[in-house]
RNA sequence: GCGCCCUUAGCUCAGUUGGAUAGAGCAUCGGUUUUCUAAACCGAGGGUCGUAGGUUCGAAUCCUUCAGGGCGCGCCA
């Protein structure tokens, strides 16, 4: 164990840590027995030797925490909103790696005893839903009457429309002569099927949702108007006029008065339009109502976890919420950057529009759902992920959840073979244990799981998690390995276990499958 | 033009909210299997942490400059 808070102090008292570290390695000495040794090392470390009757209380406190080592008492109520792919077609691979992203910093979060809600927003509303009917009616014309279907650019030409099509037909007898006269039925249908397709998705992954918003309702509950006279009120929503658009060109662009949000107040570059030019709301104007509606449900913290595409929005939403809520609620962001997808050693380009994206289906036809999880998030989130189509179908060693699982598989096989079964309400005492280097090692890692989780709590990035246990699991692997070198590190001498390594390894066991359980990934007993 | 993210070994990336001699995997080279699971392990080579300054006992980490790459910049959703 390692101390820097002789240097912390010194920073405070403006004195020497050298001489701080003498003084406080004094006062240890004097008042603590726990420790077999102090030192002072480097530019003013204090360095601890735990005793053994140290070291057990610690092993007893793991023990007696169990399921729960590892987590610390919060008690705070979360929405986390992700994934909310528009509703108009499968997930495809990018969506995958926010959804994971969402569910494991869920996890994280209930497991350190927070209160979480997974929110999914249907935006259910709005032009692209128009053209994806429209898609669904066309293909629908060409099973029906053999109208040939024409790709225009704005349409959705791939094949699930036509799975889509032909379950609408399977159920109705409709002649479907026009669409507009058979638009809301089709509407509410063509959007049935593909909720269920990305649930389905979403459930293969391992992921559910708790909450589910539709954006049309929360249009037709009039929650935007609410949303906005009460930013009227507080002066963030003003008539006025918007400068030209400076990034894209807009031939529909007009200066005409409008409704605006004063976002510029919370260092977005420029305010936005809430109304179209027909007088219509804009999609900010109804994510304005629906986070308007989130706030009235009064969680502590709001999270939203985006795509890399949105990145331009988060100014405009967090300041919307700090408006609606009154400075009350604070809004976090966080954003997944792109999955660049290579098949065949070269990138693979993505298109929801053109039909030709890899979909989370195809994805988990030839990979598991563990894998998957594993390498989405065995990145930060802040940067793009590389996921190589071919290394993962390979299913080899490259994979490190195969390596993680190993370790665990190789403690089962240990436990089989000495037929341990891990009782309850176990204590231990200071007797014949004595723990060897590799050991110390071992535990020192187990130790520091706490502190992953609370860094990885804080800051919202589960990815420690899964390189936390790779390290741990390649620990555990190298001191296993020691027995072929050398007799006297075999795990099992003639049927027996020393004591020290069946603590050592009950302590692996614990911190993998919490890790694992956060992580929502199998432990399988066998491999 | 503006905003956000990134730049660490040949490649892909970690890096403890500022700490000790900067770490993994892959790739390269060389070793280890009558076994408790070799889906593993050990060893070797490989670094000016993009650049230039600053803050201090101490910087890959914080601040500023510049360069390179990615994403975005709508009255689409």
């Amino acid at each position: 164990m390692s101390s820097n808070i002789s240097m912390i102090l010194a920073k405070l008292n403006k004195k020497d840590p050298n001489k701080l570290s003498l003084n406080i390695m004094d006062l240890l000495k004097k008042n603590i027995t726990d420790f077999k040794k102090v030192e002072i090392a480097g530019p003013g470390f204090i360095n601890i030797n735990l005793s053994n009757k140290a070291l057990i209380s610690i092993i007893n406190k793991i023990f007696k925490e169990g399921k729960s080592f590892g987590s610390y008492k919060a008690k705070y109520s979360y929405n986390i909103e992700f994934v909310s792919a528009n509703p108009t077609g499968p997930m495809h691979v990018g969506h995958s790696r926010g959804a994971i992203y969402g569910d494991v910093l869920s996890n994280l979060l209930k497991f350190n005893g927070n209160k979480v809600i997974k929110e999914y927003y249907i935006n259910d509303y709005g032009n692209q839903i128009n053209n994806f009917v429209k898609s669904v009616f066309l293909r629908i014309r060409e099973i029906k009457y053999n109208e040939s279907f024409v790709n225009e650019k704005e349409l959705y030409p791939g094949d699930y429309i036509i799975e889509i099509a032909n379950k609408i037909l399977s159920k109705s007898k409709l002649k479907f002569n026009s669409l507009k006269d058979n638009y809301n039925f089709l509407t509410k249908e063509s959007l049935k099927y593909s909720m269920e397709m990305i649930k389905s998705d979403l459930k293969k992954l391992g992921i559910s949702h708790d909450s589910f918003i539709s954006e049309k309702s929360i249009v037709n509950s009039k929650t935007v108007i609410k949303a906005i006279n009460q930013l009227k009120r507080s002066n963030y929503v003003e008539e006025g006029f918007l400068e030209p658009p400076k990034g894209i060109k807009n031939e529909d662009w007009k200066k005409t008065k409008r409704l605006i949000f004063k976002s510029t107040l919370f260092g977005d570059d420029t305010n936005r339009a809430l109304q179209k030019n027909d007088g219509s709301w804009t999609y900010f104007a109804n994510d304005l109502a629906y986070h308007f509606n989130k706030v009235s449900r009064n969680y502590d913290r709001l999270i939203n976890i985006l795509g890399a595409d949105h990145t331009g929005y988060i100014r405009r939403i967090e300041g919307a919420v700090k408006a609606l809520s009154k400075n009350k609620q604070i809004l976090h962001c966080k954003v997944c950057q792109l999955v660049k997808l290579y098949k065949d050693g070269s990138p693979f380009k993505m298109s929801k529009r053109s039909g030709d994206f890899i979909s989370v289906n195809d994805l988990l036809n030839e990979v598991n759902k563990d894998s998957i999880r594993f390498m989405m998030l065995n990145r930060s989130n802040d940067v793009e992920l590389e996921f190589d189509f071919d290394k993962v179908l390979e299913k080899s060693k490259d994979n490190p959840v195969f390596y993680v699982q190993y370790c665990h598989a190789r403690i089962q096989s240990i436990f089989r073979t000495i037929d341990f079964k891990s009782k309850k309400n176990k204590q231990v005492k200071i007797g014949d244990i004595n723990f060897n280097k590799y050991e110390k090692e071992i535990l020192k890692k187990v130790f520091e799981w706490p502190k992953i989780i609370k860094i990885a709590s804080n800051k919202y990035e589960p990815h420690r998690i899964p390189f936390y246990l790779y390290e741990l699991a390649t620990l555990f692997h190298s001191y296993w390995s020691k027995g072929n070198e050398d007799e006297k590190f075999k795990f099992i001498k003639k049927g027996n276990i020393d004591k020290s390594k069946l603590l050592m390894m009950q302590l692996v066991l614990i911190v993998l499958q919490n890790g694992m359980k956060i992580l929502n990934v199998s432990l399988p007993n066998k491999m």
